[in-house]
DNA sequence: GTTGAGCGTT
């Protein structure tokens, strides 16, 4: 589907593949087709997309009939912005049967270096076959994310959680309620909080916003928030960006 | 409606 007519690979004799990383989940084959055309001859586009979301990876797979070509469309695209985002392009490290390839171009895959070239490949323990697994919930976009979480619930397995849903009272009961004394024992020391507070209105003003503490003066908090966005717009930004790149400076009055 | 390191399909 994501090719122009034909299904699978269509021709990978003398094809240099090139790889298009940082694309933005919308952007298909035939957005990548025309910008990566003019600087060459683009035998085809792939973009790899989900089994099950079939939403695209973020990623793109352009191929070339002449490696200038190719160097010229990396030369030339690697860098640009796409549907405003910066994508980066780059020769391809391995091609779709995970055989190595040299510049883009794909090794000649014979059956006596099969064996050689078995052994030389090991390093890849990538999982590609997602909808193999049985137990696969969700890794198809973010693998940070998924990280993250599996991070977090490392810390039990899943009886955890039926035993949650079942008991939902005994651990997080004794959780809060240590908390709870903790916290409470903190504001004791302080004395200007009231340790009991009947109205729930104080609690979930606590709970959300949760003054912190930290808050020594605003200039800091100023300060931060000029920080975090060091990620230059270029101007050409296309037709879908419309963000302001202005307001940078002369925004930070309060 | 979200996400963002990486390497691919009938």
């Amino acid at each position: 589907m994501s090719h122009f007519g034909r299904s699978g690979p269509p021709d990978i004799r003398d094809t240099y593949s090139l790889l298009v990383l940082n694309i933005t989940f919308r952007t298909t084959a035939d957005d990548l087709f025309p910008l990566f055309d003019k600087y060459g001859k683009v035998v085809d586009v792939f973009i790899p997309r989900d089994r099950r979301t079939g939403d695209s990876r973020g990623f793109a797979f352009v191929r070339y009939k002449y490696q200038d070509e190719a160097a010229k469309a990396v030369d030339k695209l690697d860098g640009r912005v796409v549907d405003g985002r910066e994508i980066m392009v780059q020769f391809a490290k391995y091609g779709p049967n995970a055989e190595r390839i040299h510049k883009g171009k794909i090794s000649e895959s014979s059956s006596k270096l099969k064996s050689s070239r078995s052994r030389s490949r090991s390093p890849r323990p990538r999982y590609r076959d997602e909808y193999k697994d049985r137990d696969y919930k969700r890794r198809s976009r973010s693998r940070s994310r998924d990280r993250y979480d599996r991070d977090r619930h490392h810390r039990s397995e899943r009886e955890h959680r039926y035993r949650s849903r079942s008991r939902s009272a005994s651990p997080d009961n004794r959780k809060r309620s240590k908390y709870d004394d903790e916290r409470r024992s903190r504001s004791r020391s302080y004395g200007s909080v009231s340790p009991a507070r009947p109205s729930s209105k104080s609690r979930r003003s606590l709970s959300p916003r949760r003054t912190p503490p930290r808050s020594e003066s605003p200039d800091a908090r100023h300060r931060n928030d000029r920080s975090p966005t060091p990620k230059d717009v270029s101007p050409q930004a296309r037709r879908e960006d419309s963000l302001s790149p202005r307001k940078s400076d002369a925004d930070v009055s309060s």
